[in-house]
DNA sequence: GATGAATGAGATTTCATTCAT
DNA sequence: AATGAATGAAATCTCATTCAT
């Protein structure tokens, strides 16, 4: 099965070494300020939310002044900017390219299941970043929300690479041909979203390996073609 | 098919009555202000999101004074979870409920069709309310919120709801008697949460409508019972 | 000579009353806030000017809290306007009035003169609030200084004034008839200002009494007709 | 008549030379640095006025570094008094040196209506400079500025050439003897820095060059012994 | 000499809360 | 019950100054 192979949701979070105190040069000491300073936010922003954390706080926690977050990123807002951005880069940035399987026989629904599993396996992994991404995304939802763009354009990301992923999927014969590959694409990002947050929420309220795992059915039983309809649970 | 009539997620919503009736008691005259103080906390919570709206703007909302809210409600904590109440009760109350088809012949699956249609149908004609909700719900993902048991529990009360009803179909055999019934929920839950929320964050994005339609045949194809697996797109 | 009496510059400064603490209604208790506020800012702004002022400075030597300058007030630059015209409603309004000699024989350059002495004589009786006066109009001057409406504004109600005594005087031939009434506004004005202003940066430097008598004999000595130019020293 | 030969007022300003001459000594890339400081904060004072320009953004519209203006300068206050000090120096500077007129029979009252004339053209022509100057005179009269002494001092140096004027041409019969000549010297300064201040404070509020042209016949009219006081308009 | 990163004090502003009316 | 004045804590942001390169 070629799915397993494109797969790989993984690379989070941020990989230690805030050590290292004696670097050299003026720009990678602004670059590791960064990384910590955003280290911080992101543990602080999913403790409490954006909201409830003072840029003193992430400057603070990041080991440097109190002033040093408002500093360095000019704003508040710059900051939330960049550290989505940075949870963006390194969260699933493989699911995007999956698309490429067209022109080939892969199946798109298995591959689409792995992902689906990997998303949630990865935010029980990287726990701290997979909430503060959360946190900031439902701070996006009032209408008047400054965050909105960024997480509007992400979402939008995912769901065209689901579509694509289907789009191709239904090319090559390994996805229903009657199902909407955009309205199907929302369904099923919804799904995961949604499994996520209420996995945030109250993380001892439900088995989230079980969930993945219906999640998965749930993608495997809908899209498969009625010919081959043949999975098991 | 008794489906159709159990459902009903629509009482939403703040209809009207801003015009002022007859007064009466002073009870009443309390009354009225505490709902005229939600009605603007809901429209300033969708619009900005709860730490961005003052407890001063909620009261000029209403028509009162910029003290109001914080005498009549003690404190904005206070204020944040009546807010929450009243959205809960109003919001898909039915729904719970639906569970008593125990011991009769209706389709669960198609019941619960129904039910993610209808509620994210209800999103989009009480788009305020909806919305308002749905910032608390992201405002409760931080670790530390205070908002977490609130809506922890309403979640839970809507998986509970969906999983008696999935049990239920697969006592009457209208539901697949191998899924997981928890973790279905789970999903189930997930998917309209998750499709909901793309929903507010990008209205535009994607037809609602369409997304919808794709959350029912999710539905319908997964859990109808392989034998008569017989659903039309 | 009618002069002596359409002039007094006089009324100038806070008149005492800081204290009488138990007041009754909501209104009073605000205006004697404001009052108070705009004494300490009149203080405050005379010793150490408009930026080196804080509203908390404001608001603890007015004898109220850190934060009430900027609650009642709303910013710095509505305190500072505000101010402006207190000052301005205060100091020398009825010079602005004097135009009504028009149709009478009263002596326009005596007038003048009489103005110019008066004001300099208010600015030492009124040493607070003059050099609070002068040091927001300093404060003006940056071309891109947010009061220079408010004091643009005031330097042309002055020169109107004195424009339309002249123009009078003209008329009625006390004051010659060849003069520029615009431009020599402006010189009567600027006169006054600038020894105003020298004085005002070093008190101790010249006798203001004497200033004050050469000014009178510039007006005098040269706008008086030609015909009767018997002024005496 | 030599008056006319004292006087020229007009070497102010920052004659261009932005360009890079073929550079020489580390001393005079120091004195060019130096130079392009004190243009930057000449131009951001005058349109910012003091408090409201950084030390960064002097630096930085010089063309240097944020951290120069501090480096070259030591602190915020030693750039303010080296700019004063420039500015000063490049002003008006022959002006003061006019008294030695004293034994010849130079007349006085023109040379001096020469001066005031002058004085405001050069405003005009170098109006950035100017107002800059007028920028830091403004905030000099609060009663505690750091500033007053320099400014105290320019004023003072003025009025003592003016003063040293006024008595030459008393003694060579060309002022009249009756005037103050302390007293007179004050009047006249104020005149034109008035009138400067409230050309820089509304530019388009009237004419300069009428306003000047009425100074000089103030000057004239005022100070013309009576004997021969034939000026015309 | 020159750059620019980092500090930390201070300013404005916002706001939940308290209190007087 | 209701108003709104006043408090005081906190947050963001600015910036002169210090320090490392």
């Amino acid at each position: 099965m070629a799915g397993r192979a494109a797969r790989s949701v993984t690379s989070i979070g941020s990989d230690g070494e805030t050590a290292t105190p004696p670097r050299r040069t003026q720009q990678e000491r602004t670059a590791q300020a960064e990384q910590a300073l955003l280290d911080a936010a992101e543990t602080l922003f999913a403790q409490r939310g954006v909201d409830q954390t003072s840029l003193a706080d992430v400057g603070q926690l990041a080991g440097y002044s109190r002033g040093l977050a408002s500093h360095h990123f000019g704003s508040k807002a710059a900051l939330v900017d960049r550290l989505a951005q940075r949870i963006q880069e390194r969260f699933v940035t493989e699911a995007i390219d999956v698309a490429d399987i067209e022109g080939t026989d892969a199946d798109a629904v298995e591959i689409l299941a792995g992902l689906v599993e990997d998303y949630l396996k990865a935010i029980v992994r990287h726990s701290q970043t997979g909430r503060a991404f959360f946190v900031m995304w439902g701070a996006a939802i009032p209408s008047e929300a400054t965050m909105r763009p960024v997480f509007a354009t992400d979402d939008a990301r995912f769901r065209l690479g689901a579509e694509a992923l289907l789009r191709a999927g239904q090319a090559n014969g390994t996805v229903d041909g009657d199902i909407d590959p955009v309205a199907t694409a929302v369904a099923v990002i919804g799904m995961v979203r949604g499994v996520a947050a209420q996995h945030l929420i109250a993380p001892d309220a439900f088995d989230l390996n079980a969930a993945a795992e219906a999640c998965r059915q749930f993608v495997r039983k809908s899209l498969t073609p009625a010919a081959n309809n043949t999975h098991r649970n």
